[in-house]
RNA sequence: GGCGCAGUACCCAAGUGGGAAGGGAGAGGUCUGCAAAACCUUCAUGAGUCGGUCCGACUCCGACCUGCGCCUCCA
C-alpha cells in the first residue's frame, strides 16, 4: 500500500498516514447545519471531504465515513445570549424547526449530488443522538471536568491541560470580551457549554429532559458523541473549516478526552476558504452564492468542483466568474478530449478501472455511438475500488504507468488536486499512449477527481421549444441547399440570422449541428455583484 | 494584542536549492467556400521590494511593502 501524507493541523505539518487498524480509516468531516441553503464556500468543504474519502479508498483503504447533520441547538453565540440559529429560521419562515431542517438537508444532497459528491457511509442527525450525548457528558461530568452555573453545565477548560494545542492557543493571550460579551456563568472565558436547560432560553422548540435539567445541548458535543458511536472513542482523521480549528474542534477534542482520557483523532485536516473579492462568504451576514445560482446563471455544478480542484484545500481561492468560466471552458475541452478518445478507442475496448480485474463496465465500452445513452445501469460504480490502483499501473504501458503513477503521487502529497489535475491532462494529449488506455487511465484517475469523465454523454440535446427546434432544423436544411447551390451570401446570412438569436450553427463532417451559444450561459451582471448585497 | 496565510505570465494556479506544472484567454497554423468547432504550435532569462546565507535561490533566513483569514456563529 503506498503512503500517503496529509497535513495534520495537530502540529503543524506533513505527516505519512498511519490509520489505527492497518487498511481500514475512521473518518468524521463536520456537516452542515441545517438553517439555510449551503453556499459555494460551504460546500468546499464537503468537496473535500469527498476528496479525503475517495483518495483512502483509491488508495486502498477501507474507509468508515461519517457525516453529521446538526439540526439542533445552533446558538448564534457561543455562549447562552444568542438564539438558535434553527429557530429563527424556522420562525422567519413560518414553519416548524423539523420542516426547516428537512427542508435544508434535502437541498443539501441534491447539491453535494450534482458535486459528484459520494455520500458519506454514515449520516446521522444530531436530534437522533440525544442520548448518546447525554451519556458522554455524564463521563465528562464524573471525571470532574464540569461545574453547573446559571442553569448551564459548563466544561472547565483549565481542568484541561492541554486546551488550545491544536489552535495553538495560550489561555492567558487570549482577550476575555474583546469580541463577544463575557457570559458571567464561566469562570474560564473559554469555558463552554455542554449542556443548556431551558430556563436559559424560553423559545426552545426542542427540548429534551437530562440529569441537569430539561434542556438541550452544546453545539460541540454532537461531533464528540456521534463519532465515538460510529467510529469508536478514536479514530484516523477529523475534517472541516479552518474556521473550526480555535473554537469547536479546541472544544471537541477537550471534551471528548475529558471523557474517555484516551488520544481522540490522530489527524486533523483543515480546508481553507473560498473568498470573494469583498471578502468572505458567511451566512449570517447574508449575500452568498448557493450552487443553484452558478447554476441558474449556466454553470454545470461540476464546473465549480473542477474550478475547486484547481486550486489546493489548504490555500484560500478567490472566486469570480472569471475563474468559473476559466474552469467552464477547461472542463469542456476536457470532455470533448475524453469523447473524442473514446470514438478513436472504439472497440479496441477502454475498460473502465474496474475492468482492469476482469469485468468489462459498460458505461466506457462503445455505447457513446449509438443510438442513446447508457442509462443508470450502465454506469460504474463511482466509489474507487480499493486495492484497484497497483494492479491497474502494473498493466498500463510504461508511458501511461508513469502518468498515474504521477497522479497517485500527487493525490499521495496531501491532496495536490492540482497537480493531478495536470497528470489528468496529459494522459489525454500523451502522443505515446493509446487511446483506449489513455481512456483506461483517465477514468482511473476521476474515480478521485469525481469529474463524471466515465458517465459522459455525447452532446446533450439543448432543451429548446419544439417549434423552434423545427424552425431551426427548417433554416438549416434551407442553408444546405443554399450552400449547395453555392449561395454562400444566403447560406451566412442564415447563420447570421440564427447567431444573433443565440443559436450557433457548425459544419462538421457529417452535416450542420446547432446547439445554443455559449454566451447565453455566461452569469447575468446582476449575478456578478460580490456578496455585499443585503439579504431580503 | 494573539494565531495564521498569501504575493509566480493577461487571468486562475502548481512544483522546486541547480531546466518555472497545468488550465483559461491571446497569437500563429492545419481543416473549411467563409466561419465555427476540433487538433497542433506558441506564450514568465524571470517569480512584491530590499538585504543575507550558498558555488548556485523563485525556492532557505531577515526586514519592509501589499492583500487576506481567524481569535463572535461560521466550511
Amino acid at each position: 500500500m503506498r503512503s500517503l501524507r496529509f497535513f495534520n493541523t495537530l502540529g503543524r505539518e506533513l505527516q505519512e498516514f498511519r490509520p489505527l487498524v492497518p487498511g481500514k480509516a475512521g473518518f468524521y468531516g463536520c456537516g452542515p447545519t441545517v438553517y439555510n441553503y449551503a453556499h459555494i464556500g460551504n460546500l468546499r468543504a464537503y468537496v473535500v471531504d469527498d476528496l479525503i474519502s475517495r483518495t483512502l479508498r483509491w488508495f486502498g483503504y477501507e474507509v468508515s465515513h461519517v457525516m453529521n447533520i446538526t439540526d439542533v441547538g445552533h446558538l448564534s453565540g457561543d455562549d447562552d445570549s444568542g438564539e438558535d440559529k434553527m429557530l429563527r429560521s424556522a420562525q422567519e419562515r413560518g414553519q416548524s424547526v423539523l420542516e426547516i431542517a428537512r427542508l435544508y438537508t434535502e437541498a443539501f444532497f441534491r447539491d453535494t449530488e450534482r458535486l459528484n459528491i459520494l455520500r458519506p457511509g454514515v449520516v446521522c442527525k444530531a436530534t437522533d443522538h440525544v442520548p448518546e450525548m447525554i451519556a458522554l457528558i455524564k463521563r465528562i461530568e464524573a471525571n470532574g471536568y464540569t461545574y453547573f452555573a446559571g442553569g448551564n453545565l459548563y466544561f472547565d477548560v483549565s481542568r484541561f491541560p492541554s486546551y488550545g494545542e491544536l489552535a495553538r492557543l495560550r489561555l492567558d493571550d487570549l482577550q476575555a470580551g474583546a469580541r463577544v460579551e463575557i457570559d458571567a456563568n464561566k469562570r474560564n472565558p473559554a469555558d463552554f457549554v455542554l449542556w443548556f436547560t431551558k430556563s436559559k432560553f424560553e423559545n426552545q422548540a426542542l427540548v429534551w429532559d437530562s440529569p441537569w435539567g430539561r434542556g438541550y445541548p452544546g453545539w460541540h458535543i454532537e461531533c464528540s458523541a456521534m463519532s465515538m458511536k460510529y467510529l469508536g472513542e478514536q479514530f484516523d482523521i477529523h475534517a472541516g473549516g479552518i474556521d473550526h480549528i480555535p473554537i469547536h474542534h479546541t472544544n471537541e477534542i477537550a471534551q471528548s478526552e475529558a471523557a474517555t482520557g484516551k488520544k481522540w483523532v490522530s489527524y486533523w485536516l483543515h480546508n481553507e476558504f473560498i473568498v470573494m473579492n469583498s471578502g468572505k462568504m458567511s451566512k449570517s451576514k447574508g449575500g452568498f452564492l448557493t450552487l443553484q445560482t452558478l447554476v441558474d446563471a449556466g454553470y454545470n455544478a461540476l464546473d465549480y468542483r473542477y474550478f475547486l480542484l484547481g486550486g489546493h484545500y489548504r490555500s484560500q481561492l478567490q472566486f469570480s466568474y472569471e475563474g468559473l468560466d476559466s474552469a467552464r471552458a477547461a472542463r469542456r475541452s476536457l470532455n470533448e478530449r475524453v469523447l473524442a478518445l473514446r470514438d478513436r478507442a472504439g472497440e479496441g475496448g477502454a475498460t473502465s478501472p474496474s475492468g482492469a480485474g476482469g469485468a468489462t463496465s459498460p458505461s466506457a465500452v462503445g455505447g457513446m455511438t449509438g443510438a442513446g445513452a447508457p442509462g443508470p445501469a450502465a454506469s460504474s460504480d463511482p466509489h474507487p475500488t480499493p486495492g484497484n490502483l497497483e494492479k491497474l499501473i502494473g498493466h498500463l504501458s510504461p508511458a501511461a504507468a508513469a502518468r498515474l503513477k504521477a497522479f497517485a503521487d500527487a493525490m499521495a502529497d496531501d491532496l495536490s488536486t492540482p497537480r493531478a489535475l495536470a497528470e489528468l491532462w496529459g494522459i489525454l494529449r500523451d502522443s505515446l499512449v493509446l487511446p483506449a488506455e489513455a481512456l483506461q487511465t483517465a477514468f482511473a484517475m476521476d474515480e478521485v477527481l469525481g469529474l463524471g469523465l466515465a458517465d459522459l454523454k455525447r452532446e446533450e440535446v439543448p432543451s429548446v421549444d419544439p417549434g423552434l427546434a423545427a424552425e431551426i432544423e427548417g433554416l438549416v436544411a434551407e442553408r444546405h441547399l443554399a450552400k449547395k447551390a453555392k449561395d454562400w451570401a444566403r447560406a451566412d446570412a442564415i447563420r447570421d440570422e440564427l447567431k444573433n438569436r443565440g443559436i450557433i450553427l457548425e459544419d462538421g463532417p457529417s452535416g450542420t449541428v446547432w446547439r445554443l451559444e455559449a454566451a447565453a450561459l455566461v452569469a447575468p451582471a446582476g449575478a456578478r455583484a460580490s456578496g455585499t448585497q443585503s439579504p431580503t
